[in-house]
RNA sequence: UCCCCGGUAGCUCAAUCGGCAGAGCGGGUGGCUGUUAACCACUAGGUUGCAGGUUCGAGUCCUGCCCGGGGAGCCA
Protein backbone atom coordinates (compact mmCIF):
# COMPACT_ATOMS: atom_id res chain seq x y z
CA UNK A 1 0.00 0.00 0.00
CA UNK A 2 1.61 3.09 -1.12
CA UNK A 3 2.22 5.10 2.09
CA UNK A 4 1.33 9.64 0.94
CA UNK A 5 1.16 12.86 2.97
CA UNK A 6 -2.12 14.30 4.06
CA UNK A 7 -1.17 17.47 2.26
CA UNK A 8 -1.32 15.65 -1.16
CA UNK A 9 -4.64 13.68 -0.24
CA UNK A 10 -7.07 14.98 -2.30
CA UNK A 11 -4.91 12.93 -5.20
CA UNK A 12 -5.97 9.47 -3.95
CA UNK A 13 -9.43 9.96 -3.56
CA UNK A 14 -11.47 6.35 -3.91
CA UNK A 15 -7.57 4.57 -3.30
CA UNK A 16 -6.40 2.66 -0.26
CA UNK A 17 -3.63 4.55 1.18
CA UNK A 18 -1.14 4.26 4.28
CA UNK A 19 -0.08 7.21 6.41
CA UNK A 20 2.34 7.48 8.83
CA UNK A 21 1.99 10.04 11.63
CA UNK A 22 0.33 11.01 15.39
CA UNK A 23 -2.74 11.40 17.21
CA UNK A 24 -3.62 14.92 17.29
CA UNK A 25 -7.06 14.12 18.81
CA UNK A 26 -9.67 11.58 19.02
CA UNK A 27 -13.51 11.33 19.75
CA UNK A 28 -16.20 8.90 19.79
CA UNK A 29 -20.25 8.61 19.58
CA UNK A 30 -21.56 5.11 20.45
CA UNK A 31 -19.96 2.86 17.03
CA UNK A 32 -18.50 5.30 15.58
CA UNK A 33 -14.76 6.59 16.21
CA UNK A 34 -12.49 9.43 15.00
CA UNK A 35 -9.18 9.61 14.63
CA UNK A 36 -7.36 12.81 14.18
CA UNK A 37 -4.06 12.12 12.59
CA UNK A 38 -1.33 15.02 11.82
CA UNK A 39 1.76 13.90 9.87
CA UNK A 40 3.63 17.30 9.77
CA UNK A 41 1.88 17.77 6.43
CA UNK A 42 -1.39 17.96 7.78
CA UNK A 43 -4.25 16.97 9.97
CA UNK A 44 -6.55 13.99 8.47
CA UNK A 45 -9.80 12.65 9.99
CA UNK A 46 -9.76 8.99 10.41
CA UNK A 47 -13.38 6.97 10.90
CA UNK A 48 -13.88 3.55 12.08
CA UNK A 49 -17.11 2.22 11.90
CA UNK A 50 -18.90 -0.91 13.49
CA UNK A 51 -22.15 -2.43 13.50
CA UNK A 52 -21.17 -4.53 16.43
CA UNK A 53 -20.51 -3.01 19.94
CA UNK A 54 -17.21 -4.93 19.88
CA UNK A 55 -14.26 -4.78 16.90
CA UNK A 56 -10.66 -5.44 17.12
CA UNK A 57 -9.93 -1.78 16.07
CA UNK A 58 -12.32 -0.54 18.75
CA UNK A 59 -9.35 -1.65 20.94
CA UNK A 60 -6.51 -0.15 19.56
CA UNK A 61 -8.58 3.01 19.18
CA UNK A 62 -9.04 2.81 23.01
CA UNK A 63 -5.01 2.09 23.31
CA UNK A 64 -5.15 5.31 21.67
CA UNK A 65 -3.55 8.37 23.51
CA UNK A 66 -2.83 11.69 22.30
CA UNK A 67 0.49 11.83 20.04
CA UNK A 68 1.00 8.07 20.28
CA UNK A 69 2.57 7.23 16.72
CA UNK A 70 0.69 4.99 14.41
CA UNK A 71 0.33 3.58 11.05
CA UNK A 72 -3.11 3.66 9.54
CA UNK A 73 -4.53 2.60 6.09
CA UNK A 74 -7.64 2.70 4.34
CA UNK A 75 -9.64 4.14 1.85
CA UNK A 76 -9.75 7.78 1.30
CA UNK A 77 -13.14 9.17 0.76
CA UNK A 78 -14.16 13.06 0.19
CA UNK A 79 -16.97 14.21 3.19
CA UNK A 80 -18.28 17.44 3.54
CA UNK A 81 -18.73 16.45 7.45
CA UNK A 82 -14.96 15.79 7.63
CA UNK A 83 -12.77 18.98 8.47
CA UNK A 84 -10.72 19.18 5.42
CA UNK A 85 -13.31 17.75 3.54
CA UNK A 86 -11.34 14.84 3.14
CA UNK A 87 -11.33 11.17 5.39
CA UNK A 88 -9.53 8.17 5.81
CA UNK A 89 -12.12 4.93 6.76
CA UNK A 90 -9.74 2.59 8.50
CA UNK A 91 -9.34 -0.76 7.35
CA UNK A 92 -5.89 -0.67 9.39
CA UNK A 93 -4.17 0.62 12.92
CA UNK A 94 -0.04 -0.49 13.46
CA UNK A 95 0.45 1.35 16.53
CA UNK A 96 4.29 2.07 16.93
CA UNK A 97 4.44 3.69 20.48
CA UNK A 98 2.36 4.81 23.05
CA UNK A 99 2.50 8.39 24.21
CA UNK A 100 2.31 8.57 28.33
CA UNK A 101 0.24 11.65 29.69
CA UNK A 102 1.20 14.06 27.19
CA UNK A 103 1.89 17.53 28.58
CA UNK A 104 -0.10 19.85 26.01
CA UNK A 105 -3.50 19.52 26.06
CA UNK A 106 -6.11 20.91 22.74
CA UNK A 107 -7.58 23.40 25.38
CA UNK A 108 -5.27 26.88 26.92
CA UNK A 109 -2.07 26.89 28.39
CA UNK A 110 0.10 29.66 29.46
CA UNK A 111 2.57 31.03 28.17
CA UNK A 112 5.76 29.64 30.22
CA UNK A 113 4.09 26.40 30.64
CA UNK A 114 4.30 26.23 26.84
CA UNK A 115 8.04 27.82 26.21
CA UNK A 116 9.19 24.96 28.69
CA UNK A 117 7.01 22.36 26.29
CA UNK A 118 8.64 24.19 23.02
CA UNK A 119 9.78 20.99 21.54
CA UNK A 120 6.64 19.76 22.04
CA UNK A 121 4.80 23.03 21.14
CA UNK A 122 5.95 22.73 17.96
CA UNK A 123 3.39 20.39 17.03
CA UNK A 124 0.74 22.19 17.39
CA UNK A 125 -1.53 24.02 14.64
CA UNK A 126 -0.69 27.52 15.07
CA UNK A 127 3.11 26.87 15.43
CA UNK A 128 3.25 24.74 12.73
CA UNK A 129 1.93 27.37 10.61
CA UNK A 130 4.28 30.13 11.50
CA UNK A 131 6.81 28.40 10.74
CA UNK A 132 6.00 26.83 7.54
CA UNK A 133 5.76 30.93 7.02
CA UNK A 134 9.23 31.66 8.30
CA UNK A 135 10.42 28.91 5.79
CA UNK A 136 8.59 29.84 3.23
CA UNK A 137 9.59 33.74 4.01
CA UNK A 138 13.61 32.13 4.01
CA UNK A 139 12.77 30.22 0.30
CA UNK A 140 11.59 33.33 -0.91
CA UNK A 141 14.81 35.75 0.17
CA UNK A 142 17.14 32.95 -1.14
CA UNK A 143 15.29 32.71 -4.75
CA UNK A 144 15.21 36.55 -4.79
CA UNK A 145 18.80 37.05 -4.38
CA UNK A 146 20.08 33.90 -6.28
CA UNK A 147 17.62 35.30 -8.97
CA UNK A 148 19.38 38.91 -9.46
CA UNK A 149 22.94 37.54 -9.66
CA UNK A 150 23.89 37.51 -5.83
CA UNK A 151 26.55 35.30 -4.95
CA UNK A 152 25.56 33.98 -1.04
CA UNK A 153 28.92 34.44 1.22
CA UNK A 154 28.67 32.92 4.62
CA UNK A 155 30.36 34.99 6.85
CA UNK A 156 32.04 34.17 10.27
CA UNK A 157 30.49 33.60 13.43
CA UNK A 158 33.43 33.33 15.71
CA UNK A 159 34.96 37.22 15.19
CA UNK A 160 37.84 38.80 16.76
CA UNK A 161 35.85 41.52 18.10
CA UNK A 162 32.95 44.20 17.59
CA UNK A 163 31.04 44.55 14.26
CA UNK A 164 29.33 47.79 15.24
CA UNK A 165 31.11 48.26 18.15
CA UNK A 166 27.34 49.54 19.75
CA UNK A 167 25.56 46.39 21.18
CA UNK A 168 26.86 43.94 24.01
CA UNK A 169 28.09 41.08 22.67
CA UNK A 170 28.40 37.30 23.38
CA UNK A 171 32.32 36.58 24.71
CA UNK A 172 33.80 33.18 24.06
CA UNK A 173 37.39 31.19 24.57
CA UNK A 174 39.13 31.51 21.03
CA UNK A 175 41.83 28.83 22.77
CA UNK A 176 44.23 31.55 24.51
CA UNK A 177 42.09 34.39 23.32
CA UNK A 178 38.94 36.23 23.49
CA UNK A 179 35.95 35.80 20.21
CA UNK A 180 33.05 37.23 20.18
CA UNK A 181 29.48 35.91 18.48
CA UNK A 182 28.94 37.70 15.60
CA UNK A 183 26.20 40.35 15.55
CA UNK A 184 26.57 41.15 12.14
CA UNK A 185 28.03 39.67 8.38
CA UNK A 186 28.03 43.01 6.88
CA UNK A 187 31.93 44.03 7.15
CA UNK A 188 32.91 40.83 6.12
CA UNK A 189 30.33 41.17 3.36
CA UNK A 190 31.79 44.37 2.26
CA UNK A 191 34.67 42.56 1.35
CA UNK A 192 32.84 39.95 -0.49
CA UNK A 193 31.10 42.60 -2.39
CA UNK A 194 34.49 44.09 -3.76
CA UNK A 195 35.35 40.84 -4.98
CA UNK A 196 31.72 39.36 -6.20
CA UNK A 197 29.71 42.59 -7.14
CA UNK A 198 27.03 41.60 -5.01
CA UNK A 199 26.68 39.37 -2.32
CA UNK A 200 24.62 38.01 0.67
CA UNK A 201 25.54 36.40 3.59
CA UNK A 202 22.57 34.63 5.48
CA UNK A 203 22.59 33.34 9.25
CA UNK A 204 22.52 33.98 12.65
CA UNK A 205 23.50 36.90 14.82
CA UNK A 206 23.80 37.03 18.54
CA UNK A 207 23.33 40.44 20.82
CA UNK A 208 24.16 39.93 24.37
CA UNK A 209 21.52 42.76 25.47
CA UNK A 210 18.96 41.99 28.16
CA UNK A 211 16.14 43.35 26.13
CA UNK A 212 13.14 41.70 27.38
CA UNK A 213 10.46 42.73 25.04
CA UNK A 214 8.19 41.10 22.59
CA UNK A 215 10.63 42.06 19.21
CA UNK A 216 13.99 40.76 20.42
CA UNK A 217 15.74 37.18 20.88
CA UNK A 218 19.51 37.03 21.68
CA UNK A 219 19.97 35.14 19.06
CA UNK A 220 18.24 36.01 15.93
CA UNK A 221 18.55 35.37 11.61
CA UNK A 222 19.59 38.21 9.44
CA UNK A 223 20.51 38.21 5.40
CA UNK A 224 22.44 41.23 4.56
CA UNK A 225 23.16 42.13 0.60
CA UNK A 226 25.71 44.38 0.24
CA UNK A 227 26.60 45.91 -3.43
CA UNK A 228 29.75 47.38 -4.86
CA UNK A 229 29.12 50.88 -6.50
CA UNK A 230 25.60 51.33 -5.05
CA UNK A 231 24.18 54.44 -3.40
CA UNK A 232 21.17 54.71 -0.69
CA UNK A 233 19.23 54.86 -3.38
CA UNK A 234 19.91 51.79 -5.46
CA UNK A 235 19.26 49.63 -1.91
CA UNK A 236 16.30 51.44 -1.30
CA UNK A 237 15.05 50.25 -3.66
CA UNK A 238 16.59 46.76 -3.62
CA UNK A 239 15.04 46.34 -0.40
CA UNK A 240 11.74 47.50 -1.48
CA UNK A 241 11.93 44.94 -4.04
CA UNK A 242 12.49 42.09 -1.81
CA UNK A 243 9.92 43.18 0.85
CA UNK A 244 7.35 43.18 -2.00
CA UNK A 245 8.74 39.64 -3.39
CA UNK A 246 8.91 37.84 0.23
CA UNK A 247 5.03 39.11 1.11
CA UNK A 248 3.68 38.28 -2.40
CA UNK A 249 5.36 34.98 -2.04
CA UNK A 250 3.57 34.01 0.88
CA UNK A 251 0.68 35.70 -0.28
CA UNK A 252 0.55 33.05 -2.80
CA UNK A 253 1.78 29.86 -1.60
CA UNK A 254 0.89 29.99 2.32
CA UNK A 255 -2.79 31.21 2.07
CA UNK A 256 -3.93 28.51 4.14
CA UNK A 257 -1.31 29.10 7.47
CA UNK A 258 -2.49 33.12 7.07
CA UNK A 259 -6.14 31.82 7.75
CA UNK A 260 -5.00 29.09 10.56
CA UNK A 261 -3.69 32.61 11.82
CA UNK A 262 -6.64 34.45 11.22
CA UNK A 263 -4.32 37.14 9.63
CA UNK A 264 -6.38 39.27 7.68
CA UNK A 265 -4.34 39.26 4.45
CA UNK A 266 -5.95 42.68 3.34
CA UNK A 267 -2.80 44.84 4.52
CA UNK A 268 -0.63 42.77 3.17
CA UNK A 269 -2.58 42.55 0.01
CA UNK A 270 -1.71 46.23 -0.10
CA UNK A 271 2.39 46.09 -0.11
CA UNK A 272 3.73 47.31 -3.37
CA UNK A 273 6.20 49.85 -4.68
CA UNK A 274 6.96 52.46 -4.19
CA UNK A 275 7.17 52.42 -0.25
CA UNK A 276 6.38 55.92 1.61
CA UNK A 277 10.45 57.47 1.80
CA UNK A 278 10.42 60.04 4.52
CA UNK A 279 14.13 61.70 6.10
CA UNK A 280 14.05 61.78 9.77
CA UNK A 281 13.68 65.27 10.34
CA UNK A 282 10.16 64.85 8.63
CA UNK A 283 9.58 61.40 11.22
CA UNK A 284 10.41 64.08 14.20
CA UNK A 285 8.32 66.35 12.60
CA UNK A 286 5.43 63.40 12.33
CA UNK A 287 5.96 63.11 16.34
CA UNK A 288 6.63 66.54 17.18
CA UNK A 289 2.53 67.08 15.69
CA UNK A 290 1.40 63.99 17.60
CA UNK A 291 2.65 65.09 20.62
CA UNK A 292 6.00 63.52 21.18
CA UNK A 293 8.35 65.37 23.56
CA UNK A 294 11.51 64.76 20.88
CA UNK A 295 14.38 66.88 19.15
CA UNK A 296 16.83 66.75 16.49
CA UNK A 297 19.29 64.34 17.45
CA UNK A 298 17.24 62.17 19.05
CA UNK A 299 16.96 58.01 18.35
CA UNK A 300 13.36 56.92 18.28
CA UNK A 301 12.35 54.54 21.17
CA UNK A 302 10.00 51.52 20.72
CA UNK A 303 6.93 53.89 21.43
CA UNK A 304 7.89 56.53 18.41
CA UNK A 305 8.69 53.26 15.72
CA UNK A 306 5.55 52.05 16.62
CA UNK A 307 3.22 55.48 15.95
CA UNK A 308 5.11 55.75 12.68
CA UNK A 309 4.70 52.63 11.69
CA UNK A 310 0.87 53.13 12.53
CA UNK A 311 1.27 56.04 10.40
CA UNK A 312 1.41 54.29 6.85
CA UNK A 313 0.03 51.38 4.90
CA UNK A 314 2.81 50.10 3.78
CA UNK A 315 6.37 49.61 4.83
CA UNK A 316 7.76 53.17 5.33
CA UNK A 317 11.84 54.34 4.70
CA UNK A 318 12.97 56.77 7.51
CA UNK A 319 16.36 58.08 5.68
CA UNK A 320 19.05 60.34 6.75
CA UNK A 321 19.32 60.11 10.15
CA UNK A 322 21.88 61.77 12.58
CA UNK A 323 25.06 60.48 12.15
CA UNK A 324 25.85 60.64 15.90
CA UNK A 325 22.98 58.09 16.64
CA UNK A 326 24.49 55.58 14.13
CA UNK A 327 27.42 53.30 13.39
CA UNK A 328 30.84 54.34 12.71
CA UNK A 329 31.00 52.73 9.38
CA UNK A 330 27.61 55.27 7.95
CA UNK A 331 28.82 57.61 5.26
CA UNK A 332 27.79 60.91 5.74
CA UNK A 333 25.47 62.96 3.50
CA UNK A 334 27.23 65.59 1.33
CA UNK A 335 24.34 67.81 1.62
CA UNK A 336 24.80 67.73 5.41
CA UNK A 337 27.46 66.25 6.92
CA UNK A 338 25.94 65.64 10.15
CA UNK A 339 23.54 62.97 8.61
CA UNK A 340 24.32 59.60 7.26
CA UNK A 341 23.33 58.03 4.12
CA UNK A 342 21.14 55.59 5.86
CA UNK A 343 17.70 53.98 5.68
CA UNK A 344 15.39 51.90 8.36
CA UNK A 345 12.51 50.47 6.90
CA UNK A 346 9.90 50.28 9.50
CA UNK A 347 6.77 47.55 8.97
CA UNK A 348 3.08 48.76 9.28
CA UNK A 349 0.27 48.04 11.64
CA UNK A 350 2.97 48.83 14.74
CA UNK A 351 5.65 46.32 14.02
CA UNK A 352 8.71 48.56 13.70
CA UNK A 353 12.25 47.92 12.57
CA UNK A 354 12.55 45.22 9.86
CA UNK A 355 15.63 46.80 7.96
CA UNK A 356 18.62 48.92 8.26
CA UNK A 357 21.18 49.56 5.93
CA UNK A 358 22.76 52.55 4.27
CA UNK A 359 25.84 53.46 2.35
CA UNK A 360 29.41 52.94 4.26
CA UNK A 361 32.41 54.81 4.24
CA UNK A 362 34.25 54.83 1.29
CA UNK A 363 37.30 56.94 1.94
CA UNK A 364 40.36 56.08 4.00
CA UNK A 365 41.05 58.86 5.83
CA UNK A 366 37.28 59.40 6.84
CA UNK A 367 37.13 55.56 7.79
CA UNK A 368 40.34 56.19 10.10
CA UNK A 369 38.74 59.16 11.67
CA UNK A 370 35.76 57.35 13.15
CA UNK A 371 37.44 54.65 13.87
CA UNK A 372 39.28 56.24 16.21
CA UNK A 373 36.67 58.52 17.39
CA UNK A 374 34.85 55.53 18.42
CA UNK A 375 37.66 54.13 20.46
CA UNK A 376 37.56 50.99 18.07
CA UNK A 377 41.02 48.62 18.27
CA UNK A 378 42.46 49.80 15.15
CA UNK A 379 44.45 46.71 14.67
CA UNK A 380 41.37 44.45 14.08
CA UNK A 381 40.14 46.81 11.62
CA UNK A 382 43.48 46.94 9.37
CA UNK A 383 41.53 44.30 6.63
CA UNK A 384 38.55 46.97 6.39
CA UNK A 385 40.70 49.88 5.97
CA UNK A 386 42.51 47.79 3.27
CA UNK A 387 39.42 47.68 1.36
CA UNK A 388 39.46 51.63 0.76
CA UNK A 389 42.92 51.20 0.16
CA UNK A 390 42.91 49.00 -2.69
CA UNK A 391 40.58 49.98 -5.47
CA UNK A 392 38.17 51.61 -2.80
CA UNK A 393 34.57 51.95 -4.66
CA UNK A 394 30.97 53.56 -2.90
CA UNK A 395 28.33 50.64 -1.73
CA UNK A 396 26.08 50.13 0.16
CA UNK A 397 23.90 46.63 1.77
CA UNK A 398 21.16 46.50 4.71
CA UNK A 399 20.14 43.70 7.35
CA UNK A 400 16.87 42.40 7.38
CA UNK A 401 15.72 40.58 10.50
CA UNK A 402 13.92 37.51 9.61
CA UNK A 403 11.84 36.83 12.97
CA UNK A 404 10.57 40.56 12.88
CA UNK A 405 9.79 40.24 8.89
CA UNK A 406 8.10 36.78 10.24
CA UNK A 407 6.18 38.30 13.25
CA UNK A 408 4.48 41.23 10.89
CA UNK A 409 3.56 39.10 8.13
CA UNK A 410 1.47 36.65 10.90
CA UNK A 411 0.31 39.77 12.66
CA UNK A 412 1.66 37.57 16.11
CA UNK A 413 2.28 39.58 19.04
CA UNK A 414 5.65 37.88 19.73
CA UNK A 415 9.11 37.27 18.38
CA UNK A 416 9.39 33.96 20.30
CA UNK A 417 6.95 31.93 18.15
CA UNK A 418 8.68 32.80 14.93
CA UNK A 419 11.69 30.59 15.46
CA UNK A 420 11.91 26.92 16.31
CA UNK A 421 13.94 27.94 19.54
CA UNK A 422 14.52 31.15 20.96
CA UNK A 423 16.96 32.40 23.00
CA UNK A 424 15.34 35.06 25.22
CA UNK A 425 16.94 36.57 28.57
CA UNK A 426 16.71 33.75 31.22
CA UNK A 427 15.47 31.68 28.60
CA UNK A 428 17.52 28.61 27.12
CA UNK A 429 15.91 25.73 27.30
CA UNK A 430 14.96 24.07 26.00
C1' U B 1 20.03 47.25 35.15
C1' C B 2 15.19 49.75 36.18
C1' C B 3 9.56 49.86 36.40
C1' C B 4 4.79 47.03 36.50
C1' C B 5 2.08 42.24 37.07
C1' G B 6 1.90 37.25 38.62
C1' G B 7 3.08 32.14 41.23
C1' U B 8 -3.35 27.66 44.26
C1' A B 9 -4.47 19.92 41.41
C1' G B 10 -0.64 17.57 35.40
C1' C B 11 -2.88 22.27 32.68
C1' U B 12 -6.19 26.93 32.72
C1' C B 13 -8.21 29.47 36.59
C1' A B 14 -11.74 30.64 41.07
C1' A B 15 -11.78 31.10 46.46
C1' U B 16 -16.33 37.48 49.15
C1' C B 17 -14.22 40.82 55.16
C1' G B 18 -8.60 36.67 57.47
C1' G B 19 -13.03 31.48 58.83
C1' C B 20 -14.12 23.65 55.99
C1' A B 21 -9.07 24.77 49.22
C1' G B 22 -13.08 24.51 44.41
C1' A B 23 -14.41 24.22 38.94
C1' G B 24 -13.31 23.14 33.85
C1' C B 25 -9.81 20.52 30.93
C1' G B 26 -6.50 16.35 31.02
C1' G B 27 -6.22 10.94 33.56
C1' G B 28 -9.46 6.56 35.03
C1' U B 29 -14.52 3.95 34.68
C1' G B 30 -19.17 3.63 32.10
C1' G B 31 -22.66 5.55 28.13
C1' C B 32 -23.88 7.43 23.17
C1' U B 33 -24.21 5.25 15.10
C1' G B 34 -21.10 11.63 12.23
C1' U B 35 -17.97 13.77 16.03
C1' U B 36 -15.79 19.09 14.93
C1' A B 37 -11.04 22.07 21.23
C1' A B 38 -17.63 16.56 20.82
C1' C B 39 -21.09 15.48 24.70
C1' C B 40 -23.35 13.01 29.43
C1' A B 41 -22.58 10.41 34.31
C1' C B 42 -19.24 8.78 38.00
C1' U B 43 -14.16 8.90 39.94
C1' A B 44 -8.98 9.71 41.65
C1' G B 45 -5.99 13.98 42.14
C1' G B 46 -3.23 19.65 46.92
C1' U B 47 3.94 20.98 50.83
C1' U B 48 -1.47 27.26 47.83
C1' G B 49 6.80 29.16 44.83
C1' C B 50 10.45 29.22 49.38
C1' A B 51 11.77 31.13 54.41
C1' G B 52 10.19 33.85 58.43
C1' G B 53 6.47 37.05 61.01
C1' U B 54 1.35 38.91 62.79
C1' U B 55 -3.18 36.17 64.42
C1' C B 56 -7.49 31.82 68.14
C1' G B 57 -7.14 31.00 62.82
C1' A B 58 -3.25 32.91 56.70
C1' G B 59 -4.15 30.91 49.70
C1' U B 60 -5.66 35.85 51.66
C1' C B 61 -2.02 40.61 55.83
C1' C B 62 3.63 42.01 56.66
C1' U B 63 9.22 41.24 55.56
C1' G B 64 12.96 38.89 52.68
C1' C B 65 14.23 35.64 48.75
C1' C B 66 13.41 32.55 44.25
C1' C B 67 10.99 31.85 39.59
C1' G B 68 7.99 33.52 35.49
C1' G B 69 5.45 37.26 32.36
C1' G B 70 5.05 42.33 30.29
C1' G B 71 7.55 46.93 29.34
C1' A B 72 11.94 50.58 29.22
C1' G B 73 16.92 51.34 27.47
C1' C B 74 19.53 49.03 23.00
C1' C B 75 18.60 47.02 18.42
C1' A B 76 16.92 43.53 13.36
Amino acid sequence: MKWVYIEDIAKYVGEKVELRGWVYNKRSSGRVRFLLIRDGTGILQCTIFSPEKEHPLFDKFEELTQESSLIVRGKVKEDKRAPGGYELEVEDIEIIHIAKDYPITPKPHGVSFLMDHRHLWLRSVRQHAILQIRAEVIRAIRDFFDGRGFRLMDTPILTPSACEGTTTLFETKYFDEKAYLSQSGQLYNEATAMAFGKVYCFGPTFRAEKSKTRRHLLEFWMVEPEVAFATLNDIIELAEDLVVYIVSRVLDKRKKELETLNRDTKPLEKIAKPFPRITYKDAIKILKEKGFKIEFGDDFGAPEETILSNSFEKPVCVTRYPLKVKAFYMQPDPENPDLALCVDMLAPEGYGEIIGGGQRIHDYDLLLQKIKEHNLPIENYQWYLDLRKYGSVPHAGFGLGIERTVAWICKIDHIRETIPFPRMLYRMYP
